[in-house]
RNA sequence: CGGGGUGUGGCGCAGCCCGGUUAGCGCACCUGCUUUGGGAGCAGGGGGUCGAAGGUUCGAAUCCUUUCACCCCGACCA
């Protein structure tokens, strides 16, 4: 490993890259624009989908898994689907391969397929034709059913964790009886994103919903959690769509009322992706690489022992065994880095890595019966008796969260601006970046031309706008929305 | 798909213009000894045939042709 990151300030997108591959989060795979995810970073995953995998059963959904491949023709059959995924699918055309003659491979083409296959982009059409199987009757709504999977978007440009061609996320699926149960479904989820985001990564999301062109083709609604990363651009972190009637109708998906009439069935979808490693990266990270949420580091604890041969070691070990067993009893996930190798050198690989706490421990602790404690968020250090550190771990990792979002939420706060005309609009996205709140007449004609001469597009309209007296900042018309713009990943 | 760029041990690069010993350097790796409280030192060692194919030449990493791949910038996107 080399010695350090680009600065944050020389170049955020090259620092963004040195730190994930420096801190071995992840790889780039042999074909243009996947990614390996490493042992290290899908600890991190790991940690996300088991807190979110505990809060959707909490809230009775269940567990599924469906195909990869779908019909071609299934894709086609929402029309505002169609159009919004399938300049970016990936299709089964064969089914073999053979010989060239020489050394090489070459596609059989008597292997062709009557039906191309697509690689799922995301799953709704596939399910829905299952949905359509399932639901018969009220008795079998709702229907509550998630994936954990791997979707294929072939994007042109791809950045590891953030959009890359293949990547895994959970897909949560729906099925309601009645318009209102869709809608509560979908805040419901919205909710429990929020919670993630902001109790676990220790990363402040706005929640709101999208504008039209924003929103995710095939839903009548798409809500979502709207980050912001350090170069004061946002990040979509989670969305959460209420889909209507509209699969419902395309795959003629009906059920028998308490009444015995036939009616379609409201739909939802929800999902969330690696990318959210991404965000973590990007929410708190510094020069010296990551800073991790204790909740979700696959390491909250690291010990670094400091010795000089086989004996200090011997005494080392004795000393610091009944500590840390009596920590991982308390479920504090501890790693000791016993290997060869200079104390700095390991320091500098851990503070890399986001371990929030660093426990350093040689032959002077052991004769003052001390460690030394050092914090990764604000590189304190501090000497904690051997007698209080099981106390005392806990509570700086529950420190470090806090504190982890509280400067999350501070950068925000400095970097949202409240602008009332289109210029001070122009200047704040040219010169600062961050949020912009502002009056927002309603048009997809103002959203557009906004986008064209800035960049900046509605990231969401939050749910506590406050439109009284507000004025659309590009065409002076009174304001439909009050809209949070930004630059967005 | 348009514009720009790069391909030389695992990574980062030099060499190319002006062909000519055995292709070189830093980091990483391996072995040994000494070290270890903020990125250790010394000694020894392994690994590349220069993106690919063809051509020019006595001789090609270097010149010519073709081709492939990747990166950056733009249009698209979670």
């Amino acid at each position: 490993m080399s010695k350090s990151v680009t600065p944050q300030s020389e170049n955020y997108n090259t620092w963004y890259t040195d730190v994930v591959t420096k801190a071995d989060l992840a790889d780039y795979g042999p074909v243009k624009g996947t990614m390996v995810v490493k042992p290290y970073g899908f600890a991190m995953w790991d940690l996300i989908k088991e807190t979110f995998d505990k809060m959707i059963k909490d809230t009775g959904h269940v567990n599924a898994y469906f195909p990869l491949f779908i019909p071609k023709s299934f894709l086609a059959k929402e029309a505002e689907h169609v159009e919004g995924f399938a300049k970016e699918c990936a299709v089964v055309t064969h089914t073999r391969l053979k010989s060239d003659g020489k050394n090489g491979l070459v596609v059989d083409p008597d292997s062709k397929l009557e039906e191309e296959v697509i690689v799922r982009p995301t799953s709704e059409t596939l399910i829905w034709s299952m949905y359509k199987k399932w639901i018969q009757s009220y008795r079998d709504l709702p229907l509550l059913i998630n994936q954990w999977a791997n979707v294929v978007r072939w994007e042109m440009r791809t950045r590891l964790f953030l959009r890359t061609t293949e990547f895994l996320w959970q897909e949560g699926h729906t099925a309601h009886a009645k318009a209102e149960e869709a809608e509560e479904e979908t805040l419901l989820i919205l909710e429990l994103y929020r919670k993630l985001a902001e109790d676990y990564l220790a990363m402040p999301v706005l929640t709101g919903f999208k504008s039209e062109s924003e929103k995710f083709a095939g839903a009548d609604k798409t809500y979502c959690i709207e980050a912001l990363m350090g170069d004061r651009r946002a990040l979509q972190a989670g969305t959460s769509h209420n889909l209507g009637q509209n699969f419902a109708k395309a795959f003629d998906v009906t059920f028998q009322t308490k009444e015995n009439k036939e009616e379609l069935v409201y739909a939802t979808s929800w999902g969330i992706s690696t990318r959210l490693v991404g965000g973590v990266i990007m929410t708190h990270g510094d020069d010296k690489g990551l800073r991790l949420p204790p909740r979700i580091a696959p390491y909250q604890v690291v010990v670094v022992p400091i010795f000089k041969n086989g004996e200090s070691q011997e005494i080392l070990i004795k000393y610091l065994e009944p500590i840390l067993l009596k920590l991982k009893n308390k479920g504090v996930r501890v790693h000791e880095d016993w290997r060869k190798g200079s104390p700095g050198f390991k320091f500098n690989e851990w503070e890399m890595k986001g371990v929030p706490i660093r426990l350093e421990v040689g032959p002077k602790d052991i004769e003052k019966l001390q460690v030394v404690i050092a914090r990764r968020d604000t590189g304190e250090k501090q000497f904690v008796k051997k007698e209080d550190i099981v106390n005392r771990i806990p509570e700086l990792l529950d420190s470090i969260q806090k504190t982890l979002f509280e400067q999350a939420k501070e950068f925000r706060k400095n970097n949202t601006h409240s602008v009332s005309t289109y210029t001070q609009f122009k200047d704040v996205i040219k010169n600062k970046g961050g949020f912009i709140r502002c009056g927002w007449d309603g048009t997809s004609e103002t959203e557009r031309t906004i986008k064209n001469e800035t960049k900046a597009t509605i990231r969401v309209i939050p749910f506590d706008e406050k439109i009284e007296g507000l004025d659309c900042i590009f065409s002076g018309k009174p304001a439909k929305h009050e809209a949070i713009f930004a630059k967005a990943y």
